[in-house]
DNA sequence: TAAATCAATTGCAAAATGCAAGCAAAAAAT
DNA sequence: ATTTTTTGCTTGCATTTTGCAATTGATTTA
């Protein structure tokens, strides 16, 4: 994907740089809300993803330090992806596009109880998505 | 730009689909935090958009209703842009971006100063943001 | 060893982006 | 009134990215 890095230095544009693409965003909402881990289910989202397209941004989000990848120790043909603490960090980003796509879209699907959540408990449920991401990524924690 | 909309309702692929290319945010960013309200202004960013890009991106950022233009009563040859309610929203997303490219990028160019106001007063941040844009639009509140 | 499962690559078409040049409308200068 | 300048925008074409269908590779299970 994007190969040319403006690299200026000002966050916004890091930020698109590095996850500013159609897809990536989406895969990272499926592995922080939906809980899914592996190729096939990313593959399943109904927006539709093609098969080179995920394998190309899952390659880059573990190259950028968002995602990481290692066998499923359970059932070793399958790989288990699972987010960095810098991945985990995308999760205000994912809150604030909920909360703006509930008030401009007019068919939006968000639930005014998630929405209501993130407006009244926004730190509880921030604290509440770390902690899962951090049990399914079962890495030696930096804290 | 991005024609083919993935309307699922997700409120995710809903705001990728509306600002989730490579630059409508460094539009918003230049409008909300910098002040800017011309094309030639637009044009002037470090990043380099190319003209086409830009006149594409206000074109599709009004459609959206993301912002609106108008003529500038003062210098009657410039037309002045404005960041609509539903603009000024997205302030959370940005700030967002910057706390996190701030604690990612090791190159950022993020001050601390604006990062610790982020994280100790984002609600008072927010409403001065507001306030500054909505002093720019000069259009009808509706508040 | 063979079959099944899961992940990823390849080839080609379509779409988005980037660049250089030029056009158009309004205002200012002459 | 005509020219010049400013500002915003379009056009043509090259490059890059994305999308789709088919296929390949690697590992596990039978």
């Amino acid at each position: 994907m994007a190969k040319a890095k403006r690299n200026t230095g000002c966050p916004i544009a890091y930020s698109l740089d590095v996850i500013g693409d159609k897809w990536s965003l989406i895969i990272i909402r499926d592995m922080l809300m939906r809980g899914k881990d592996t190729y096939g289910e990313f593959l399943a989202a109904e927006e539709g993803i093609a098969t080179n397209i995920l394998s190309d941004r899952l390659r880059h989000l573990c190259a950028e330090g968002i995602i990481e990848k290692r066998r499923d120790p359970d059932n070793k043909k399958r790989i288990l992806y699972s987010l960095t603490e810098k991945g985990l960090d995308l999760a205000p980003l994912i809150l604030d596009m909920v909360v703006w796509s509930y008030h401009h879209d007019a068919n939006t699907r968000a639930s005014r109880a998630m929405v209501e959540r993130i407006e009244n408990d926004r730190a509880g449920l921030l604290k509440e998505l770390r902690q899962k991401g951090r049990a399914r990524a079962s890495q030696p924690r930096r804290s």
